[in-house]
DNA sequence: CTCAGGCGAGAGCGGTGCTCTCGTTGCCGA
DNA sequence: TCGGCAACGAGAGCACCGCTCTCGCCTGAG
């Protein structure tokens, strides 16, 4: 446990400490194709152990319990999902904004329809008594972060493309005003507030179609998606290209 | 199993059906107890049954499984949390539009806030191989319903309230149509679709909040939660009163 | 070369959901 | 009125779970 296993770089010096990365790696993998196919609730250390052809024991020698286990997933998949939304984001020409938001949405419903599981790891019911790690914070902040970017470019655009915003009472302006201090302060409290709103409404209505409730209700999930990213787009005040 | 247990109007007829139901609540009671303090995960039948002074395997007289139990559960859960949302709703004037919507959205959140692990059993991550019954699709209809009521009437308003919405696709036109030629004839698409944008935005905002994906971000959650659905509601196109 | 320590195997603890087999008992129809 | 049936609760038991502890092996650092 002592820093000496791992070069400042991060990368494993001694034979032995490889050899623990990457069963490390092994076991996390195994048990994302466990998540994939039985869910959460139903991982099961005995059977990741079982893939492996290892005793259930030997698996706490690489995580000291269940849930640490869970935890290093969560985070795997908020690097992942900021990783597709990133990636994405980046192709765009930063000049077209709208273009910029379409494809972070877009590129974020696709990974959560690929790993469904995975999505309800970070974005669905905390499991009963867990906090979130301070290490979670940061790789979950990547995607507000591309929202905030594209609302803050936005808002130096002629502002009466935006629709005029209800008037924000005090303690939620102070809210807004630290948070934008913290990351854009040139960002205005009313467009923060729409770049809130966009965000919810992203994962609001991806988790509404990964979770049934529009069951029997839309059927071409992808086109409502974007046809619904499309309007947040024109409340955020993103133009046309 | 057969009806003759219940009259037609539902009450028991005799008394061992009597004795089955009030222990059928009982069974419903303990399990909601157990699922505030450990959440959804850790309810145990075997813990319900010491509660109640059985054995366990007197429950599954009543349940045939752990996943029954809970789907009653998820059903008294949609039942208790649309009845707080038309309850308050129907306390506002019908001609103040604004209210009603600011009433429901306040309403359903109080009840998650006061509620959470039973708010997490209904909209959060569904368990593993789990599809909601028929059962649960009717109760789970009332909220949308109210929204879908406001934004039928609002639609007779003035429309040059309500911002100017993105062209809809052809397919997502379709499945908007279908929706509201089942409940709201009169409905047009775009109206139709601020209300998904709605139902979205409110489920949205209060599952970040009771999740954890707004902690130390927004510290005000009741002045925040009703500023943004100001926002909605201005969107929606419902009037100041 | 030595030996501390990382490692996997195995047994075991208390818990779980669920099944089956018992007596018992309440109730319905003949 | 009464016989039989079905509902009921208790209990034992099965397979599985997370987790702990102890035991030898064997590697790699000093």
């Amino acid at each position: 446990m002592a820093g000496s296993e791992l070069s400042s770089t991060g990368a494993p010096r001694t034979a032995r400490a490889r050899i623990r990365a990457e069963l490390t790696r092994e076991i996390k993998a195994a048990a994302r194709a466990q998540l994939a196919t039985s869910g959460a609730a139903a991982l099961s250390l005995r059977a990741v152990a079982r893939d492996l052809g290892m005793v259930s024991s030997a698996i706490y020698r690489y995580f000291p319990s269940r849930d640490e286990l869970l935890t290093a997933l969560i985070i795997d998949a908020y690097d992942a999902v900021g990783l597709a939304a990133t990636e994405a984001e980046a192709t765009v020409a930063r000049s077209d904004l709208l273009g910029r938001w379409l494809g972070t949405a877009l590129a974020v419903r696709c990974w959560a329809v690929r790993h469904p599981q995975e999505y309800a790891l970070i974005f669905g019911s905390p499991v009963p008594g867990y906090s979130a790690p301070q290490d979670t914070i940061d790789p979950a902040a990547r995607i507000p972060m591309l929202i905030i970017a594209a609302a803050n470019e936005a808002a130096e655009l002629p502002a009466s493309k935006r629709p005029r915003a209800a008037a924000i009472p005090a303690p939620v302006r102070a809210d807004l005003r630290a948070l934008s201090a913290a990351i854009a302060p040139a960002l205005d409290d009313e467009q923060l507030g729409r770049a809130v709103r966009a965000y919810t409404q992203l994962i609001g209505l991806i988790s509404f179609e990964l979770f049934g409730h529009l069951h029997n209700v839309i059927h071409d999930y992808e086109a409502h998606f974007e046809y619904q990213m499309r309007c947040v787009a024109a409340d955020l005040g993103l133009g046309a290209g």
